[in-house]
RNA sequence: GGCGUUGUAGCUCAGUUGGUUAGAGCGCCGCCCUGUCACGGCGGAGGUCGAGGGUUCGAGUCCCUUCAACGUCGCCA
């Protein structure tokens, strides 16, 4: 243990003396003509140009190839990597034999062409290599807890907790540099066109529908709370009534609930407002948006226009608000075929106007075994089916789950209604018809993942318009809105309020992405009398209503322009865009599952003094 | 809150039907090495097998409880 703590101790003073003297001595070997001629460069820019130049590079030791009489080093700052070379003769040898991973040092030397058949083509920097005249350790590193040279896999506890150690590795860097490309290319573009970006206020005033706030309490007025933004919807729809026209803003947006991989309890919105405006104004200004943020952070060109679907076409094809475009595997309602079946659970629901039997296509799918199928049955009751009827279209024969009751006919029509072929398996499922849509949708995801059809590298936008203003909430039967309550339906069917609210489409459309939901949007209520309508039709009580959006109310009176907008997940855009599959991966300091910062182990108890200056008192910290 | 996966050296992992002293690669430490770039060679240190309990002559392995991370359902107007 003594060599242990005496050999840290040691290097934590390694820019001794001695090593000082030698710098002196390295100058004065040097000249100082030389000395004058350096110039500062980052570790990715060297070049064959560059060689004879006197150059210095900050960084970090990424990699250290100690040959006893010659060390290489590769030097790593933001910009790249280049390899530095210690020659025995020099007097900083002996502090170069001394360094270890991710000790940060200052070299000076010359750029020098690296002898022949020793480049490195993996390296921008690869044809050249600096000879160090003098070497300045900054600081020094302990031994990181993973690698950082490479993107090996290492454990999310581990990667949380050192962060600023993940942060350093190629994956993250590279991630983080796109994201901040992505978001300077939308800024350039809304800018140009004549947006301007207001922000808006983190500490707001609690309202009532949606996500869970966070709540900050207030200190001046002691008992009340302020709520962190879940998003600028009302303040960006009060810039549209003060005239701003055109407002944008990358936003951050706070939601106290339950984390998954793509969601954060804090997030950043791309926020958009436009005065005067139709949804396809909206639509095509959103689709270039993304169009030259392609183009310019990633290089790639989109030409084609961005699929539209109508929200209950959507539904009925792809089983989702948000299909994935990147394949086609259409899901086709078969009931028909089951009509004067002998299997009864199909029959029942082919007769039942509410119900549906759905088809899936799994391209190859005749191959699996039947306990394959059974574990397939097993992930259709995870997402909520009652479990699926499968079909093996095999070259010699096929076999089923149902074969008892599932004719020839049968099978042909099916096969023609799902343009099956040899070879592929059916799945079918049975349920009402939105329930059965929906396993069968997600179904199709899956079947598309285990076929290798979701090509992170292919990028499908798609529009998705025309949904219901208005769900039945399942558990009352009321209506609540599909969106937002400040959602407007069509133009032309405001007369369906008081007769048939559920039969109404609103102006509200979501941009999706590989069967993500990016973002949404509407035209909203620019009408004082129209959104308190709305309001009472929600169940709000006409006290709520001014006393919870009565700010807002007293707005719209004062002259609203017609207005609409859009909302779009930063987060997410990059998080695809980079081919990642958690959001994590695109945050720099994001929260665990459980909504704790592993760096900082955040949230945390405060001192009594604060929260008495709040009035608060912690009552039972397990809540029950 | 429910369900699932994972937890063995600093990291990534292996560990057979329960059986002697728990292994590998990388990293770390020491010595050697003048053209490497995932440098190489020789040697060495390093383990509460997530934690607790149980079954057993004997548990990394079987059972129960629990903790943590991740995924997912609920939730996310």
């Amino acid at each position: 243990m003594a060599f242990g703590l005496l050999r840290p101790a040691r290097r934590k003073f390694g820019v001794c003396a001695k090593s000082a003297a030698a710098v002196l001595l390295c100058f004065r070997h040097q000249g100082r003509a030389w000395r004058e001629k350096l110039t500062k460069k980052t570790c990715g820019a060297a070049r064959v140009a560059d060689v004879g130049a006197a150059i210095e590079l900050n960084g970090w030791v990424n990699r250290r190839r100690d040959h006893g009489g010659l060390i290489f080093v590769d030097i790593r700052d933001h910009e790249g990597v280049t390899q530095i070379v210690f020659d025995p003769q020099h007097p900083a040898f002996a502090q170069a034999e001394t360094l270890r991973h991710e000790d940060v040092i200052r070299v000076h030397g010359a750029v020098r062409k690296r002898p022949a058949g020793t480049q490195n083509a993996k390296l921008r920097t690869g044809e050249v290599e600096v000879a160090v005249a003098e070497l300045f350790i900054h600081s020094r590193s302990t031994v990181p807890p993973f690698p950082i040279a490479g993107d090996e896999a290492v454990d999310e506890n581990l990667r949380m907790e050192y962060r600023y150690l993940d942060l350093r590795r190629p994956r993250l860097q590279r991630n983080m540099r796109l994201r901040h490309n992505m978001v300077k290319a939308i800024r350039d573009f809304f800018d140009d066109r004549g947006f301007i970006e207001i922000e808006t206020p983190m500490l707001i005033k609690s309202t009532p529908e949606g996500a869970r706030d966070y709540l900050v309490p207030s200190r001046l007025h002691r008992g009340t709370f302020y709520a962190l933004p879940q998003s600028p919807q009302l303040l960006k729809q009060i810039l549209m009534i003060a005239g701003f026209g055109r407002y944008m803003q990358i936003a951050r947006c706070m939601r106290d609930e339950d984390l998954r991989a793509d969601r954060q309890p804090e997030f950043t919105q791309l926020d958009v407002e436009i005065s005067f405006c139709t949804q396809e104004e909206v639509l095509e200004l959103m689709e270039s948006a993304m169009k030259f943020a392609w183009k310019r952070a990633l290089g790639e060109e989109i030409v084609h226009d961005f699929p539209r679907l109508q929200h209950a076409d959507a539904m009925q094809r792809y089983g989702s608000d948000k299909p994935d475009l990147r394949f086609g595997l259409e899901l086709r309602e078969v009931s028909e075929i089951f009509a004067s079946s002998e299997f009864k659970v199909f029959r029942a629901q082919s007769d039942d106007p509410k119900g549906a039997v759905i088809g899936v296509r799994y391209p190859g799918g005749a191959a699996l075994s039947r306990r394959d199928f059974d574990a397939l049955t097993e992930v259709a009751k995870q997402f909520g089916g009652k479990g699926l009827v499968w079909i093996a279209l095999g070259a010699g024969e096929t076999k089923s789950s149902a074969a008892k009751f599932m004719t020839e006919e049968n099978v042909s029509a099916l096969r023609s209604a799902l343009d099956a072929q040899t070879g592929d398996a059916l799945l079918l499922f049975a349920d009402e018809r939105s329930a059965a849509l929906a396993v069968a949708g997600k179904m199709r995801n899956e079947v598309a993942e285990r076929c290798g059809l979701r090509d992170p590298q292919r990028f499908a936008f798609a529009w998705v318009t025309d949904f219901p203003l208005f769900e039945r909430d399942e558990e009352t039967g009321a209506p609540t809105p599909a969106h937002h309550p400040f959602t407007a339906p069509r133009d032309d069917q405001w007369d369906l309020l008081d007769r048939n609210p559920l039969a109404m489409r609103a102006q509200h459309y979501d941009l999706v992405l590989n069967g993500w939901e990016l973002g949404s949007g509407s035209i909203r209520i620019h009408n004082a009398e129209f959104q308190r309508k709305i309001f009472a039709l929600l169940g709000i009580s006409g006290e709520q209503i001014e006393d919870r959006f009565g700010f807002f109310l007293r707005a719209l009176d004062y002259g609203a322009p017609p207005h609409g907008g859009m909302a779009l997940g930063i987060d997410r855009l990059a998080m695809i865009a980079v081919g990642e599959e958690n959001i994590r991966d695109v945050v720099a300091f994001p929260k665990n599952q459980a909504a704790r910062d592993m760096m900082m182990d955040a949230p945390s108890h405060v001192p009594d003094r604060l929260l008495r200056e709040l009035s608060l008192q912690i009552k039972d910290e397990t809540g029950k």
